[in-house]
DNA sequence: TATGAATGAGTGTTCATTCAT
DNA sequence: GATGAATGAACACTCATTCAT
């Protein structure tokens, strides 16, 4: 009802759009070739102001790679509760879901393969992704063994089977860049869900 | 009995050592956050030494990414002459034979993904990277197409079968990175062959 | 009583300050010679701070050479304003004006000999002092016409007239360097003047 | 008679090569800005080899100033050897041939300007060309007060007389740059005697 | 003697960070 | 809080000089 925003949310809004430039321009450029003058232009701010909301370029990284993360994380991590049916099923909506999202933030995919190149350089961001990793694989373990009990997936150690998978869309990420269509990424969730077991052809399923 | 070596040869083993030092350096820390000056600490030569060799920084670069894959090219292009057998054998011996070859030269992998990452930073290197997976495409697109007509491989476009596998090589070297051990690397072949076909369990073949 | 200064008006202030110490050192020791470090320290600033005024070395080599150049155009491009009297009058007043202007600031003649020594080096700069030139003989042009049609000037092209005179100064910053004093550049004021027609002795006039 | 040069013969040769590379070099780009590499690929010799003939750069640069100095010698020293008739037609003799002599090595013309704009950095070369300046002008003083006496040039100091004859000569260098022909040369011999006594027009006499 | 590889001092430029306004 | 000028550490690259062959 009020015309004029609060003073908070005009700070939480600077806020958002300098690290939404820092998500566009790490990731395209990289951390080191990435100043942060050009960062404060992309965001429309001054140079200085960039300094107000975060203290060193350091901390718009962790923050560009985290902040991010927690809105991804209920995708991988809520398994049981967000994806339903028999183990192939759960297993089909959560690669289209996963897929999806990141097919959606291409940009920060880059960011997190930036951290997992380089572990020693970011050693805080890369626990924190591995971590992520962890619980994924603790998360979805008894899905696929009850997949592999029910005879739909292939009987690895479930942690492999979902190492490969993630390794999968790291890859893609990187395999396929200038000509971006989501037709590829769809026939790419096949391919993910063959990791986890035989699947003939589960196109039409995936879409 | 040996003369001393020719300055030819000295030159050469010279350059070789530097070109190393830099695959090394660059696939750890990246092109912008390795000094020249730590390439040629690294090699044991003055950093002057390094432009005698390599005439700015981004030669180096160049060289340390295109040298090192005329190595690796036999073992993706001469598909057809190193691989034998039905097409479930060849490509098994195929993923045999690349993933061994990049898990002995990890480094290299990451000097490829910082090129794929940014193709607008390295246009001519990205070019050759692209040119190199459209090769790798073309010679095993008759394999795939042999096993599709066999019924051992899916049915989907063999483009995207190949796609897909080398995603999961690249997203491995992301993925697995800290504790590597050729016992992961090896688990992970059957996960690449799965891309390809189903395949219930092929570890005991793909060792 | 003061207020303090203006942030524009300390900011221009600075600038100058630079500059005077630009002049000042590329003058003395040639462009390739000065440091931009050496020119941050007779300005008493830091070397980064030369950057955020003058993009580049070549930058503020540019503006070393022109910026003064604007001051000294009215003294070459205003003839007939500033100047009057019958043609050997007006000639006398210019060469005394001109002459002055010069011993003045002897620093920035070097600078100019440096570029008119190198086109090929500084084609933009070459060109505007070409232009400059140009422009004072098309000025000059019809006061030595009259001077000839009235007898006191030789009878010679008018432009080699202005051009022999303008060799002279630049020739007389080479020649006196040490040793400088009024008196020799006064002395030269006659032999310039000469150079436009026979003048037994107008030293007196030309004090 | 004998087929190869004696090895003395040949030496001298080379370093004669590489000095008119010096001069030209040194001449075109300052000598900051000539790398010794340039000299010597100019010069046809490796690089290595102009440290044969010369200890240092310094070396090389003060005898690209010497040694051309030499030759030039016997036209400002010899006045009265060289150049016959009364003074007048002293002068236009020697002015004759002086400017000639420059104009056909006008190279050289533009080392002697780097010397003179720069004594602090050259002090030996800088006095060696004072000294060449000043025994010129004790040369040339009993022609010029002999031409006063006879009521042929103006009564001013004679070594001011001298030393506008050689700023115009040292200016006309830096005037007159890309399109230089023979004319202007020409043209401005009339201009330098001017300097002297009253010429009303000696352009045929010049030539 | 001729060569050119090895060296490292020197310098232009970038850019994170600080801080006065 | 917002701004951008000031600072200097860091680094790519050049090039005179040395020296082994």
């Amino acid at each position: 009802m009020s015309a004029s925003l609060s003073l908070e949310e005009k700070k939480r809004r600077k806020r958002a759009l300098i690290l939404e430039a820092a998500v566009k321009l790490f990731s395209e450029n990289g951390f080191a070739e990435t100043p942060i003058a050009a960062v404060a232009k992309e965001a429309g701010v001054s140079f200085g102001t960039v300094f107000t909301y975060f203290e060193t370029k350091d901390v718009l990284f962790q923050a560009s790679v985290l902040e991010p993360l927690e809105e991804i994380k209920p995708y991988f991590h809520e398994i049981e509760e967000r994806y339903s049916g028999n183990p192939m099923e759960m297993v089909k909506e959560m690669i289209h879901c996963q897929v999806d999202q990141f097919s959606k933030s291409m940009d920060y995919l880059r960011l997190i393969q930036q951290v997992l190149a380089r572990p020693d350089r970011y050693p805080a961001l890369f626990k924190e992704l591995d971590d992520f990793v962890n619980v994924f694989i603790d998360k979805i373990y008894p899905v696929i063994a009850e997949g592999q009990g029910m005879g739909l997936f292939y009987k690895d150690a479930p942690p492999l089977i979902a190492q490969s998978y993630l390794s999968l869309i790291n890859g893609m990420r990187l395999t396929f860049i200038d000509d971006y269509t989501n037709l590829v990424w769809n026939d790419m969730k096949i391919q993910a869900l063959r990791l986890f077991g035989p699947v003939a052809d589960a196109r039409e399923e995936m879409q």
